[in-house]
DNA sequence: TTGTATGCGTTATCAG
DNA sequence: CTGATAACGCATACAA
């Protein structure tokens, strides 16, 4: 920096101005500036830029993993939002393991960042208190909570639980089953799918919770487990990928969907709409809960309050031709 | 630092010891510094740490899309190597485009990466030259090249598309079309498969370029337009996403696979095993790539020259059901 | 619109 | 095994 600004003929500082604040500088000055620096082939040290403003824009992201498109797609949202202000994001994930969370989040308090988007509302203990403080902005997603850390963008898990039960039994079928993972949100989604089918006049709802991955590979797997036990009429699963793996077996065993059996999925992904049948599902807006995230980190970064600390995005049962 | 340092009796550099080089301490200074932290909520500045020591223990990585399943897995194995030598992900999207990469390079070489991972081999003009002189270890991945800027960890896209050719062509077939991308890997996959068509006595393979995503329904879409034109004996598609869209369009038009028509796909994504029929494909090594790269940028770090600097991971044909 | 003085919180270096 | 001292490369606060 002390080269470009010799060579400039003017001060550090003012070689600091015309890389964050250019407007600040006369047009001379800072055409002069920007000449010494493409000359000398200067890169500032964003490290100690960091370090003697205490902002580090960068912005860290927590899910259970990227493998998962759905997460995948939040990740784009946000970078997408926060981009035009120049932050990073530091990528961590949890392997739906609250310790490795809870570790994450204190290397990236370590780090500095400037703000933390989190999956989901549960988390180890004392997370929520070092996070208080650090005094971080935080955005917890995919889920919902009255008492959130900071500020949350989702929806209601066992609400859309509640809404897939609800649709089902509206259409007619009374033997539900459930194929989903073992993490809190698939729980929820359970939860909320037997309560409405309780109260729909359907007290016995058969359901495996998958430990492992969720790709199609399992949703088959369990498929062919639960066929073993009791030939239900509706499935619903937790997430598209594992409803595809069921349709698939369904097409193996000759079994006819909906004709036979009705397959409900969760997540709207690209496959629910390209598979046959063409798959009903509870439509999330994944990507969306990224950019909102990215938009009130981005307010609060700016000093601002944001309107709303909790956003709830919704949901939406769409109806396709599995059911 | 220095509270702790005083609360423990010592200097600032002991509590900056304790929590770099342990093993340095004797026994009792270490518990009396742990003590301290833990009593106090010592959290290390990182940033401070990355400025003194010229290391910021980041590696950037820069991929087209993360929404693409396939790039997700190269994540998740490199965060997988870097993790116990607690280096952190910094991440970001090219979309696709050389200018939006040249852009994330000369941002993480600012935010002073220790490494620098790449998706492909090609890059906007001034890259190479940049990240030469800023003496980063990069890896570039997903391809090969016999000149690559410094290290890389990848396979043979064009060698890829022939073992694909030449694979469908010793099965009888010879009315070969391709679905693929219009990114340079999708690319080499169609220059490589129609070479070995050509030898192998075809002289003409159709083919659809995608400009957009690679989601099922795009597989899909390419799929009715082909079918528009000619009726193709075996179809390869640059990836499994579009070779299941295929798939479905086969099925709702009644097209029997592998009967009527072959299908072929590329990567082995979870979905070429569940789909019925099974996929045929080319398996590549997503994960490990990742993996690979991390090993070799940590070597890189460690000091030690890596053996390799280009590692081929190879890919393999993987027959099923669907050819 | 530009410059001066100062400090951000850590680690490298060298000494003991 | 522990400590004193001096950077690391910028941005903030204030002055001119």
């Amino acid at each position: 920096m002390e080269d470009v600004a010799r060579s400039a003929g003017v001060s550090a500082i003012t070689v600091s101005r015309a890389v964050n604040t250019p407007h600040k500088l006369a047009p001379t000055t800072l055409r002069a500036v920007r000449a010494a620096i493409v000359k000398l082939g200067y890169v500032p040290n964003l490290t100690a830029g960091s370090l003697a403003s205490n902002r580090s824009r960068t912005i860290g992201v927590i899910v259970p993993t990227v493998a998962n498109s759905i997460f995948a797609d939040t990740i784009d949202g946000l970078s997408q939002a926060l981009a035009p202000e120049r932050y990073h994001l530091l990528l961590g994930q949890s392997h739906y393991r609250e310790e490795q969370e809870a570790a994450l989040v204190d290397a990236f308090i370590g780090r500095r960042v400037d703000g933390l988007v989190l999956t989901g509302v549960t988390h180890a203990r004392g997370v929520r208190a070092r996070l208080w403080r650090a005094g971080l902005p935080v955005v917890e997603t995919w889920d919902t909570s009255s008492r959130p850390i900071d500020m949350l963008v989702g929806f209601s898990n066992v609400d859309a639980g509640r809404a897939a039960a609800r649709f089902l039994i509206g259409k007619g079928w009374r033997r539900l089953a459930f194929i989903g993972g073992s993490d809190e949100r698939s729980a929820k989604r359970l939860a909320g799918f037997r309560e409405a089918a309780r109260t729909g006049g359907v007290p016995e709802v058969a359901a495996i919770r998958l430990l492992s991955s969720s790709q199609p590979a399992d949703g088959a797997a369990a498929t062919v487990q639960l066929l073993a036990e009791l030939v239900p009429q509706a499935l619903f699963c937790s997430n598209d990928t594992l409803a595809a793996g069921a349709l698939f077996e369904c097409a193996r065993r000759g079994i006819r969907v909906p004709a036979d059996m009705a397959v409900m999925g969760f997540a709207d992904l690209p496959i629910a709409t390209a598979i046959e049948p063409t798959l009903t599902t509870v439509q999330v807006r994944a990507r969306e809960m990224g950019l909102c995230a990215g938009a009130l980190l981005l307010q609060r970064l700016a000093g601002e309050a944001p309107a709303e600390r909790i956003v709830d995005l919704g949901f939406a049962v769409t109806e396709r031709a599995s059911t």
